[in-house]
DNA sequence: TTCCCCCTCGCTATATCTGGGGAGTTGAAA
DNA sequence: TTTCAACTCCCCAGATATAGCGAGGGGGAA
C-alpha cells in the first residue's frame, strides 16, 4: 500500500485542478502504466479533469461528444464495480472508429475504469490504462484494485474540495411536502393522482410543485424533477 | 487488511440477504464494535439490509419514517467522504428527542457513516457504530478508514448483485434522437424550444417523445424523463 | 429483397399544466 | 412574542401537452 500512502500524502498539498494533474502524472509514474485519467463535469457544464492524455485527443474527445458512444463510459453510467475494458462490447462501427482514432491517440488497448458517483448526482470516472498483454493486465489489476478504488476515492474527495472552495455550492432544500409531491411526478402521476395520493386539493399540490419550481430555478415541472432527481433530493 | 481479506472471503459464498446479515454479525464482532448496518432502499420500495440493531428499533425507524430527521442520513446524502457522527449537528427539538430513542435502542453514542451510490441513483449507508469514548473512537475510525470504505463497497457490490442476479443494469435502449429530446426536455427546454434546438418540426419532436415514453413505459413525459435519468440514458 | 427501426412532416380535438390573483392555520425558531 | 416557513384551500384564463388519425424516405439485418 505503499503507492497508495505516497499518493494520499502528495494529494494533501494540491490547491488547484493543475496540482492535481501533477500528481496524477506522479501517480502514472509509479504504477508503471500508460495513462491515468480522472475525469467529471461539474453541475455547472464545465469539465473538471487531471489526466495524461494528449491535449490533442482531449479536445477531440469532448468537440466530438465521444462520452455517448465510448463503452467505457456507456458501462461505467450502470455499472458499481470497476470495468475492465476487454470484458466490453466493442462492436459497432461507429465505436470501431472511434477505437482506432483513440488507439492512433496513443490511448492504450487496455484499460480499467472505476465510476464513482457523489451527491448531487456526480458522476466521475478515474481510469488506468496500458498497453500490456492481457497476462501482464490481469495481473496488475487483480494486484491493484483495492489500492485503485482508494484512489479513485480520494482524488474524488479532492476534486469535490477544490470545487468547493472556488464556488461555495447552495443547497437547495425542499419542505417534506415538496419531496413529496415532485417524487409522486418522478413515479408518473398526474398532479390530480398525486393530489389524491396525498389526500390534498391539486391546488395545494400546485402550491407545493411551484414551489419546488422556483427553489430549483426550474422552467417547468419536468425541468424540477430532473434537477432534483440529479441533486440527489429524491428517494425515487 | 486481514479483516478485509476475510470478510471478502465470506461474502463470497453469500447467496441471500438473511447470508449477508451473518456475514455483517461476524463483520461487528472482528471490528469490536457495537452495531454494524449496511443498508438501501431499492427501485422497488424494499428496504435492503443486513444489520445488528434489535427489530423493534429497526422498525420503530422504519415505521416512524427516521431517515426524514436522522442527521447521518441527511449529512450522507450531500456529503461523499465517511460522516463521524460527533461531528454533526445534533441540536433541535425532533432531533433530540430522535437521540434519546436511539440511545436507549442500544445505538452506540459513536458512529461512522459510509454513503455509497450506484447506478440508477442507488444510495445506500454504511456505518459502524460504538460505545468507545472519544479518544478510543478516534484511533478505531483513523486505523479503519480504508479498510471500512473497501468494506462498503464490496458489501454494495454484493447487495446489487443479490436484488438483481448482477450489478448490472437490463437497459432500454433509447435512439439518439430520443436521447436528445429527452435531454432537452430534462434541461427545461419545451417542446416548443426543444424542437427548434434540434432543428426539427415540433411535431417530430413530439414522435420521439412518445418513443421514449412507450420505451420507458412511461405515464407522461416528466415520469420518462425521470426514468431515464435514473436509469443513466440522460447525460445531463 | 423484405422487414423493421429510425428520421421526418401534417392536422384536430381534448386534457393538463402554468401563471395571475388571494387567505387562513399551525408550529418551530429567534 | 413575533416572525417566518410550511401547509392548506379557492377561481379563472391562456399556454402547453397528449391522443388520435395520417404519410414517406433511408439504412441495416436476416
Amino acid at each position: 500500500m505503499a503507492i497508495l500512502e505516497s499518493f494520499i500524502d502528495k494529494l494533501g498539498s494540491v490547491e488547484s485542478f493543475d496540482r492535481l494533474n501533477d500528481v496524477i502524472v506522479g501517480l502514472r509514474d509509479v504504477l508503471e502504466t500508460e495513462h491515468v485519467i480522472y475525469h467529471w463535469v461539474n453541475s455547472t457544464g464545465e469539465h473538471c479533469a487531471a489526466l495524461t492524455y494528449s491535449e490533442e485527443w482531449t479536445t477531440r474527445y469532448l468537440t466530438q461528444d465521444y462520452a455517448r458512444l465510448d463503452p467505457v463510459v456507456q458501462a461505467c453510467l450502470r455499472q458499481f464495480n470497476p470495468v475492465d475494458w476487454k470484458r466490453l462490447d466493442w462492436s459497432g462501427r461507429s465505436v470501431r472508429a472511434f477505437v482506432d482514432e483513440a488507439v492512433d491517440a496513443g490511448v492504450g488497448n487496455q484499460g480499467y475504469s472505476i465510476p464513482i458517483r457523489g451527491p448531487s448526482g456526480q458522476f466521475a470516472l478515474f481510469t488506468v490504462s496500458s498497453r500490456d498483454d492481457d497476462a501482464a493486465w490481469s495481473r496488475f489489476t487483480e494486484a491493484r484494485a483495492r489500492e485503485l478504488i482508494l484512489i479513485s476515492h480520494f482524488i474524488n474527495q479532492k476534486a469535490l474540495e477544490l470545487e468547493r472552495g472556488s464556488d461555495t455550492l447552495k443547497v437547495v432544500s425542499l419542505s417534506p411536502r415538496e419531496t413529496d409531491a415532485l417524487t409522486l411526478l418522478a413515479l408518473g402521476h398526474s398532479r390530480a393522482q398525486a393530489a389524491e395520493s396525498l389526500s390534498i386539493s391539486e391546488h395545494t399540490l400546485r402550491v407545493y410543485i411551484e414551489g419546488a419550481r422556483m427553489k430549483l430555478a426550474a422552467m417547468n415541472t419536468t425541468h424540477a424533477v430532473a434537477r432534483a432527481l440529479n441533486q440527489g433530493l429524491l428517494i425515487v
